[in-house]
DNA sequence: CTGAAAGCGCTTACAG
DNA sequence: CTGAAAGCGCTTACAG
């Protein structure tokens, strides 16, 4: 059906040989003349490679494989995004996945990647154990992890400082006034959100606040979506004695499952609790009130994970290369500045 | 450096024939203990079939592609993450790209993909043009539309009656006692735009209304994000001598950008102003005020997209195989009811 | 600069 | 039920 390089030497009269080098692009001398025969042929014809053949004969892969947790997730989407706009870029094409947070259907997709010979990996994995990691290792590829890097993972990453993001989250706080401080999430069931709460933690500590009662984990929340886990931690919060003046939120979704809450609770966002969220997510700015955040750099990520997936491809190189993002804190309008004189203004304007 | 069926054939003492036949799962009858022998040799040597060989003698193809517009775009994620599974699913697998909608990029995706020789098309494109049509013909695989299906297009398709839903928004609006309407959009450039249109003015026109004062047409917004096409939608109503009761705009995202540039103009939604969204995006709920739009079931359409586009891998079939799906009204906050009773109760409350 | 030939890893008629 | 052999479409030493 589709013309194949034969049917190309045929038209334009030269050899299977010459064909190939022309219509690969090798760097081999080819006759201009010669050349261009070969090309009008092939456009003639129509002809497209088979990649398949061309893979298998070179034993070179036009592959990189990603996996992300979620597609969903916008955190997520716009990682892959600059992934796929990347790979593109450098001449590959692109396999992505989403796992679901799911250590079978991981390992499966593993599996699958194998197969299909892909020549790097970039990953995001919550779930990762000495088994996850022998399966990476066996498919023998450069593998990049991303945004999630296990505790003890010796391999290449970009990274994000998390436990600087958990301290600025709560110096932000802080430096608004607030001392009242509740910090929602879930079980910390991956090594960001520990770093992150660690950060946070040793801020409230340093500031002689106990960081022990801050912290508002909903125990159910591994099966939970992210706002759903948000509108636990509000229930929570609306079922004890006093409200703090603040909260922060493990990540944005819950934070405005947090926000929706509280305003169904009666609970003014801003002006009577600030919300804080964090990853940045492209929907934050356009809600009302528009969410106080952290920024980890989406983009960023994806693309510096497959440029070094990508240098990674020629040389695997034994050393550990890794990037680490910082945080950005993004100031909006769910996080309110509180203290004597702010408190004095509201209650003459509210 | 990956095992072969040459390794496992010596490994487990029989031919290569044998081997293939029970790795690849074939029908073909071998002995139980001669495939357990194959099976365990596998294993201890770790073998992955190579799909590039597999693909290439079998003549069968394992991948669907699927290109949409935006992967950033919370519809089209969702769409993506049900092809996924359904592609899985069917055993086969994705190679997913986003074309920005980009006419250029789009006919390189095609031409990607026509390399890898992909088994079937699933793709949403606002670009049609005979030059895309034939391209897509050319791949000679069967190919899916979905979401966007242009005005002439022939083939097989997943589609969605804007026209209906067009329709649904302008007598829900009407319903709540609203006649002084605006729709908010930019240029009608593609087919579902323009559909929705057709069936929201129809309405009006039915019910005596000028349709054609009602539109708010944002020219340049094209080349905008829909968020601040949303708001220059606003921005234009903010300008205008009289606000209307009700704006309809064109999608969620865009509404999200009316409701808050009216919010910073000072004028309330819904108490002010209605505001309508159109194709239920995950966050339309998470917000305040939660949205009140039309579902376009993202979800049924990449599953019933991909089942279509794998039913049609076995037999091509000539006749065009399409399915419809309906619009959903998604009551919620951002539209209230207005007239005489309900106006009095706020002047009252407020 | 050109071409003949081997071979990538697999599947599948064909013969037994 | 088993195996020897051809061949999918290409690339790449090798020889000229």
């Amino acid at each position: 059906m589709n013309a194949t390089i034969v049917e190309v030497a045929r038209k334009s009269g030269t050899s299977l040989s010459t064909v190939s080098r022309v219509l690969s692009n090798s760097a081999y001398p080819v006759n201009e003349k010669t050349r261009k025969r070969v090309v009008e042929a092939a456009e003639a014809l129509g002809y497209r490679p088979n990649s398949a053949a061309r893979m298998l004969r070179s034993r070179r892969s036009m592959y990189i494989a990603a996996i992300v947790p979620s597609l969903n997730n916008p955190f997520y989407s716009t990682v892959i995004s600059a992934i796929e706009q990347e790979v593109l870029a450098s001449g590959y094409m692109l396999q992505m996945y989403s796992s679901n947070n799911d250590p079978e259907l991981e390992s499966r997709l593993l599996d699958l990647i194998g197969s299909v010979q892909a020549a790097a990996l970039l990953i995001s994995s919550m779930n990762w154990n000495e088994k996850l990691e022998r399966k990476i290792r066996d498919l023998g590829i450069p593998a990049v992890f991303f945004d999630q890097i296990p505790e003890g993972y010796s391999g290449h990453y970009v990274g994000f400082d998390f436990h600087e993001a958990g301290r600025m989250a709560a110096e932000f706080l802080i430096s608004e006034g607030h001392r009242d401080i509740a910090f929602g999430c879930g079980p910390f069931d991956r090594e960001s959100r520990r770093q992150y709460r660690n950060g946070f933690c040793e801020v409230l500590d340093e500031a002689g606040i106990s960081s022990a009662d801050a912290i508002v984990s909903i125990a159910g929340a591994g099966s939970m979506h992210e706002y759903e886990m948000g509108v636990a931690i509000a229930d929570e919060l609306l079922r004890r004695k006093g409200m703090p003046t603040a909260v922060a939120v493990i990540n944005d979704i819950a934070a405005l499952g947090v926000i929706k809450r509280l305003e169904i609770g009666g609970v003014n966002v801003p002006f009577d609790v600030s919300v804080m969220g964090f990853d940045d997510i492209p929907y934050g700015f356009m809600m009302t009130p528009s969410l106080t955040t952290i920024r980890q750099p989406a983009e960023e990520t994806g693309r510096m994970a497959t440029r070094l997936a990508v240098s990674l491809i020629g040389d695997p190189g034994s050393e550990c290369m890794n990037e680490i993002f910082h945080p950005v804190l993004i100031r909006r309008e769910s996080v309110r500045r509180i203290g004597r004189i702010e408190r004095k203004e509201n209650s003459y304007n509210d």
